[in-house]
DNA sequence: ACCTGAACACCGTTCAAGT
DNA sequence: ACCTGAACACCGTTCAAGT
């Protein structure tokens, strides 16, 4: 069997680092965190199979199942070690604070598209992805942003980011699943775009150049931004329950 | 074997209705995307595999990839097809008519959260996805919006209606992946945020109610409201490419 | 209580061989 | 050119049996 040899920093969350792993380690739910993690860093989320895991664990699948409940289950963990590794930063206004802490979390799960794919599946609860909520919402209440709007949209703000993290990692990322194909995807779009027929598609057509322009960074922060200044400005939206709906 | 009787209104794109398909049907890219849209509506996404769209078609799963080159571009052809059921919707103000199509695209999505989620991994490039694009930028242009950020802008509203509907779709839909547990994963979010931790997510713990507060349609209304007064108001971004970077 | 061998019921994709 | 049988290399999850 061969073992790839990877340094990897002991993160906060993992009590030993690799490195120093007895040669049959004990089971637990960290290790087996641990070891998907890693997998995922040198081959990919689509390698982080419960045997895979197992097999690095010198186990079968059926061991894990005691600490994990399903694939599902892990991937969410796995997200929220890795949400761990996100500190704050950003300087001079709110605003700015707010743009980069949203760009520093899509270009971590930028990283990993399918963890980012998997995390609009889950809602992750775990305790980083609360306090990326916690310190989202408080930067926006320094900005004397309502409460209300403030709450909604710090969901708002962070499901963008896992979207153009799911979107642009795709596009970016080499994946090793051979059934995705990003490159492709992208280039038939571009072509698509430039090829509208202006009878069929009239703005489109019109418009090719401006809908294909800009780099990447500077359309994310164009959308935070967007996003951040509409919160801000839109009044939440109560309609009353009715009879029918009365949750 | 068990043949599920269905009715299936024929599609624009469809040259045949399922009822009138002949016992042995002469394989084509249609029919394959037909009987795979079916599988999904009736089975969920998780059943449409290349192995039980081929025993639909009786055949073999290596048939089929004369026709389709991997499952994800299945998957891609299948949203596009469901993407032409959107028709024109909302009058009044552009505004409305903007949010009205996008709640419509997000509902029609959220149907099948499995397909949102590849949405956001294959960018469809397919006609009715561009025509949707299409319509939409119209809108913002009615409404004098500039061009440059009615396209970067129709962009980020779908993109969010997608996301929307892979995050909504997968806590409200029965998926019958038995791997993902969507209540309680849900469930897991709000039993979180009742319990914060003042001393830890101080804002979090000070807001919990308004950020659990309100309804889907509310919620999902006010998200399309905010980023589209957002991309009125916010101007795009262009920096300069760098030396290392002239793409 | 924790662990696991073995089984069940599946996958996507390839390719040589047929028609 | 189109189609396919058979194979390759995998999956997640369960459960009875062990320690």
């Amino acid at each position: 069997m061969f073992v790839t040899m990877v340094f990897v920093n002991a993160s906060e969350s993992s009590p030993r680092s690799r490195r120093d792993r007895p040669a049959k380690p004990p089971l637990s739910r960290d290790w087996i965190i641990d070891s998907a993690v890693e997998i995922m860093r040198t081959e990919g989320l689509a390698k982080v199979t419960m045997r895979r895991v197992a097999q690095e664990l010198d186990t079968g699948p059926a061991s894990l199942y005691v600490y994990v409940a399903n694939t599902a289950e892990l991937h969410s963990a796995m997200l929220d070690r890795l949400l761990g590794d996100l500190r704050p930063s950003g300087s001079g206004p709110w605003t700015e604070q707010v743009e980069q802490l949203l760009i520093d979390y899509t270009v971590l799960l930028s990283g990993y598209p399918g963890l980012a794919r998997a995390a609009l599946m889950i809602r992750p609860s775990g305790e980083h992805a609360l306090g990326l909520f916690d310190r989202l919402l408080g930067l926006l209440l320094d900005g004397d942003v309502a409460p209300d709007r403030a709450a909604w949209g710090a969901d708002l703000l962070i499901l963008l980011g896992t979207a153009e993290a799911a979107e642009h990692g795709a596009r970016d990322t080499a994946d090793p699943n051979p059934a995705v194909d990003p490159s492709h995807g992208w280039a038939a779009v571009e072509a698509a775009v430039r090829a509208a027929d202006p009878g069929r598609l009239p703005h489109l057509a019109a418009h090719a150049d401006v809908a294909l322009a800009g780099n990447g960074p500077d359309r994310l922060r164009w959308a935070f931004r967007a996003v951040l200044s509409g919160i801000a400005a839109t009044a939440t939206i109560t309609t009353p329950p009715t009879q029918e709906d009365h949750r």
